[in-house]
DNA sequence: TTTTTTCTCGAACATTTGTTCTAATTTATG
DNA sequence: CATAAATTAGAACAAATGTTCGAGAAAAAA
């Protein structure tokens, strides 16, 4: 009896929803951490249960889940480049996915690979994956996305000068774009990802 | 009768592993998803397994798992600034952590919240969250995380210059150091995270 | 329409599973 | 050592749950 039973059996949980996808039932905790009786596994669960660690759903199967901070994570789609005259996120556009924290995940989510240099003052790289929030209107001094001519979408920031509205990028070897009617605004960019 | 009932149904448990934790039974489902019977939902799951958007263990309740890609994840500890004398990953000094994804991960990560602006030239800016491999020793070139007298870590590049090893800034307002016994590398600096 | 397929219902059944109780055993405590 | 507390075991029970079968209803196809 090296460690902790009640450490074995939380660990146990943990593992097998990590890793199936689903709670243990008390019998195959049982058998686990070798324990013959399921009253054994009952009194542990109750105990885990009162220090905070464990909850439960009362006479339900399987519905243990560990209290500890395993964050769950929603993906969003990674679009690359448009395909002209293609919506925004058609799947064609699709290159992959990215994972959001449930507690900041929303309908209106989806990521844009960066492509080019053009934000690099903003510390924003080619290759770098943004989130883009679009239920959120581009402010003067956010950074947004665009959408140019239905067929492109870029990342800039968003001001205002003399009176006109310009996508402005953080970049001097780029020039400020004044925004017309092929210049729609997508949403704001919210987060950065980066593989170094 | 207006959607898919099938989509009913998936979308239904997706949204109960996601929220509650755990796989519905299929009497719940069947009151979700205003089916009188549960042999009717028995019916509708086998069609979902066969056309692979679902899994089950055959016998055992609440087992359903979405086969939909819902990136499993592990999280890793952000280190803050270093309490004077204690080890870089001490409870003391963790101020958050920050999810990788599962396949990425391995029990060599940790991540570390950049403090100052001296990387800004590489897109790392003061805020940002980096992931280190402990695993992987920086090459020249590469950007690393040192610590400097046991109570200080330091994100900067590593080359050699003359013969000999510095810690490069990405910032011309910041000097070179050179490394000496007061300066051990942590590991490498594998990826980024930044909240806009 | 007729035929076929798909969907739904209801009921019954077999297991799995959580729960509870008492007692034996082990471990800690004085 | 003696006592108390914690742990484990065993059995039995009640409830939840998955499964199956047959038949009817609805929808789709011919």
């Amino acid at each position: 009896m090296k460690s902790n039973k009640q450490t074995e059996i939380l660990e146990f949980i943990q593992y097998k929803i990590e890793n199936e996808g689903y709670s243990p039932s008390i019998r195959e905790i049982a058998e686990k951490v070798n324990l013959k009786s399921t009253s054994s596994v009952h009194h542990h669960l109750n105990n885990l249960i009162e220090k905070g660690l464990l909850s439960k759903k009362a006479k339900q199967s399987r519905t243990l889940t560990s209290n500890k901070i395993i964050a769950s994570f929603k993906t969003v789609p990674i679009v690359g480049e448009i395909a002209a005259g293609s919506p925004l996120l058609a799947e064609e556009n699709k290159i992959g996915e990215v994972s959001v924290p449930q507690e900041k995940f929303n309908q209106n989510l989806f990521a844009l690979k960066i492509n080019g240099d053009s934000m690099l003052d903003a510390g924003i790289h080619d290759g770098d994956i943004v989130v883009i929030d679009k239920g959120v209107e581009p402010k003067n001094g956010d950074i947004g996305a665009f959408m140019i001519n239905d067929t492109e979408a870029t990342v800039k920031y968003l001001d205002t000068i003399s009176g006109k509205r310009f996508l402005i990028p953080a970049n001097k070897n780029y020039n400020n774009q004044e925004i017309n009617s092929n210049i729609q605004p997508i949403g704001k960019v919210v987060s950065l990802f980066r593989d170094i």
